[in-house]
DNA sequence: ACGAACGGTAAGCTACGACTTACCAATAGG
DNA sequence: CCTATTGGTAAGTCGTAGCTTACCGTTCGT
C-alpha cells in the first residue's frame, strides 16, 4: 500500500476545473482572463486553481503586460504522467496474476 | 473541453482510501473484513467505498457464507484505464505541437 | 498623471464527501 | 434455536475544497 499520504497528482487532476485549465493550455498557452472567459467559473476561482497548478509544477507562467500567460509545463506533466502509471503498474501488475490463475481453473 | 460533466474515473480514484482497496483487491480477493484490518478506517467506511467501486464497475462480490468477497473486475478495471488515458491523449496530442514548436525557434 | 485592464489575495459561504456510531439482516455453528 | 460472525444501511458530524465578492497592486495607454 504504497499510495496513501503524500499530496499526489490524483488530487491536482480529481477537480474538472482543474482538467479543464490543463486541457486548455495543452491547446495552447493562454491568460487568466481567457481562460476564466471559457470556463464556467470566475476568474479568481482559475487564479486559485492555477497556483495549484502551479506548484505542483504542471504550469509556468510569464508576465506579458498587464497580463500573465500560463502554460503547460513539459517536465511536469510527465512526471505527474509517471506518478500516475506507477499506480496501475503495481495495481495491473498482480492483478494479472490473477486473471491468469482463474483461466487456469 | 469534453471533460467536465459525467461522473468519471477520477472521482473514484480520486481517494486515497479507494485506491489502497483497489491495490489491496489486485494483490488477491479479500472480504470486507479483511480490507477494513488492513485500512486505518472503519468497516462501514469500506462498505461504502465498495458500494461506489461495485457502481463503478471496478469491483464484482461474492457471497462466502457470512462473509462477502470482493474482486476486481477486469473490464472494469481496464475500462477506466482507457477513460483516463483518453484525457491523457488529448491532453498529450496538443501539447507536443507546443513543444515542437518551441523548438524550432 | 490618470484611468482602465488585468490579475493575485483575503475573507467568508456553502456544499459535499468521508468517517463514525448505532442498528438491523442473514448465515453458520454448536 | 440461540448466539456469534459478518456486513450492509441509516443518521449525523466534521473538515475541507471550491466558489464568490471585495479589495488592492501593477502595468499600459493617452
Amino acid at each position: 500500500m504504497g499510495t496513501y499520504q503524500r499530496p499526489d497528482g490524483w488530487e491536482i487532476l480529481g477537480d474538472p476545473s482543474r482538467r479543464a485549465i490543463v486541457e486548455c493550455l495543452a491547446e495552447r498557452p493562454r491568460a487568466v482572463g481567457e481562460l476564466a472567459e471559457t470556463l464556467p467559473i470566475s476568474r479568481p476561482a482559475v487564479s486559485q486553481h492555477l497556483k495549484v497548478l502551479k506548484d505542483a509544477g504542471l504550469v509556468d507562467d510569464e508576465a506579458a503586460g498587464t497580463r500573465r500567460v500560463y502554460r503547460l509545463n513539459p517536465a511536469g506533466v510527465s512526471a505527474l504522467r509517471d506518478q500516475l502509471d506507477m499506480f496501475w503498474k503495481r495495481t495491473l501488475q498482480g492483478f494479472e496474476e490473477i486473471v491468469e490463475d482463474e483461466g487456469k481453473s
